[in-house]
DNA sequence: TTGAAAGCGCTACCAA
DNA sequence: TTGGTAGCGCTTTCAA
């Protein structure tokens, strides 16, 4: 490609402005607003065939690349769908979600951008989400309250979506009701004659929002039963489920609820280690229905969690953006159901 | 909703336009400048207490929150560092890697975005990258070529960083060298005696960026021995594996490297069924070392992979852009090691 | 200590 | 069919 030097001597490859549309213009012959016109196909200005050939001829010359925050600015809105990068790890079935969402999102002609704001809480993170002035940001687990909600509004947001455990004032939700994973494990158990049954509780820092209203489905399920449930904290490691296994005899457990597939996964192995016999002598269901759950022997029952559909979720959030008075909608979307196999 | 009319009645807790800083000016009596001057701790500036204390508590009344765009439109540049989200699906493993580049990054005083930008190919996504006059982009895997490093810096990117197996003309370049962990598997399958060889390779689109390298290093290391190489297709069912079980004898392998530890679960519970002895009849080695393959019997072999730590690859970018005109670097960062247990 | 004003890159209105 | 130009929200220099 040839250089074109703006001083006399010999141009370095590289120049060191970006090239704006003033550039184009100038190097075209024409006004800035011919070239906007032309770059954006503007159907309200009819552009002549050869002047059009010039303007894309000298953008293509230039490199020119359109600056999204000027033009933005200048629209006074944007299509820029935000969603806070969750702060825990998510395991594949969250990131499948996200993918189908982007394109869902992207084919309504949404920009989907994830914001790494960690470290930053509450209201604290909706005034940084609230500076990019997204037309709708996603939300994804607690931590955002009416105030964050409001902020974002403010700030030109049409649409707050959060998706977690309870509903935000002034948001529309989607309810992960986490405690029906826990409340149809337990009902399984139950039906299964299991009486003494456990529930893992991980460990790790940040699960708590998953682990503990499954505990509460678990325990909500059981009440005024015959039944027992008895917490059982777990690392994610070897040991912590050696000794939780080592423990076993004396808890007396028939049934376990472990919290997911690969917790269940870990606590399977020490318990098998430990001459513990599944499903006779304690029956093991998990959640998340991963492959890995199929694998095991016994092949390991599992509560298969759905995820709302990419699809209807990027509808929501176009339905939202494009009526910004109307009522927030609620919807419940952790469709749980058990898939029996043989650990239970 | 009660709609409020925006007359002198009583007022509205709902003002129907994005307060600006115009309006924080006008609320406290002062001037723009001033307030850009307060609510940026402008040290350049002295501004009396008093006055500071009425921007403060407009802005807090009016609910103001600076415009991103605008500001970084006027400074010229901004600290955005864009990381376009990767098409396929990441493990575990690039997630925490992910996540620690956010906060290292982020205590650098950059903003991590994540750009989906699905559908998009080649130049076509640079561009788009571009539009956004990011200070830094750092691109996973390949399909990124020097043109689209080249409008990237055209747009103003003042470091370019392919995360990826190879070079790029004109960026920084973390080379994953896939290659190097078929390269260690098929070392120690060879120092275990085995001879005739399978490498699994994926059927899932997209993974063909690992696999492919990954047998390349295989291959390389048992050019020239008296072993023989097996490239042995498989998809991620329970279906796909029996089948290549059940072929098994035939096949006549004493060692497979499969690819993750994930297809080595699959396969090798497939083989266990199929009655395959492992390691005696076949040697089985995955990649990944997942927690996962501690938990099998017998406990999987595998090949550890070290990842560039976030902070080191935080430290590279900034270094990029604050000498932008510096050589770019190179640097291999697939570290690959062989965890023995008992599966080889 | 504060204010007036220019200008970042872009689009859209109005005039020629 | 094309050009001039105002102004989006912000920062910063210069002047008061």
């Amino acid at each position: 490609m040839v250089q074109i030097p703006n001083t006399p001597s010999a141009a370095p490859p590289t120049p060191r402005s970006v090239p704006t549309s003033a550039d184009v213009a100038r190097a075209a012959g024409v006004s800035r607003a011919t070239v906007s016109y032309v770059l954006n196909n503007s159907s309200a200005v009819r552009i002549s065939e050869p002047t059009r050939r010039r303007v894309h001829a000298a953008a293509k010359e230039l490199g020119y690349v359109p600056h999204a925050a000027a033009r933005s600015l200048r629209a006074g809105h944007s299509r820029m769908v935000l969603m806070p990068a969750p702060a825990i790890p998510v395991g594949p079935l969250f990131g499948r979600f996200v993918t189908e969402l982007q394109w869902a999102l992207g084919s309504l002609d949404y920009t989907v951008v994830q914001y790494g704001t960690l470290g930053l809480h509450g209201d604290e993170a909706a005034r940084a989400w609230a500076e990019l002035r997204p037309v709708a940001v996603l939300v994804p687990g607690a931590g955002l309250g009416p105030q964050g909600v409001a902020v974002l509004k403010r700030a030109g947001a049409r649409a707050v979506v959060t998706f977690g455990p309870e509903r935000v004032d002034g948001a529309h939700a989607l309810l992960t009701d986490q405690s029906g994973v826990g409340h149809c494990a337990a009902a399984h158990l139950y039906a299964r004659g299991r009486r003494r049954i456990g529930v893992v509780i991980p460990e790790e820092p940040g699960l708590e929002v998953f682990s503990r209203p499954r505990l509460d489905g678990v325990r909500r399920r059981l009440r005024d039963t015959d039944a027992v449930v008895t917490g059982l904290p777990l690392a994610y490691a070897e040991a912590s489920a050696a000794e939780l296994a080592s423990r076993w005899r004396e808890l007396d457990l028939d049934g376990v609820f472990a919290y997911n597939d690969e917790y269940a996964m870990l606590l399977m192995r020490a318990l098998q280690d430990e001459g513990v016999r599944i499903p006779e002598d304690t029956a093991v269901v998990g959640a998340d229905d991963l492959m890995l759950g199929r694998l095991l022997r016994p092949r390991l029952s599992s509560i298969h969690i759905e995820l709302p559909s990419g699809r209807a979720l990027a509808e929501l959030v176009d339905r939202a953006v494009c009526a910004p008075g109307a009522q927030p909608e609620t919807h419940t979307v952790l469709g749980a159901s058990l898939v029996q196999r043989d650990s239970s």
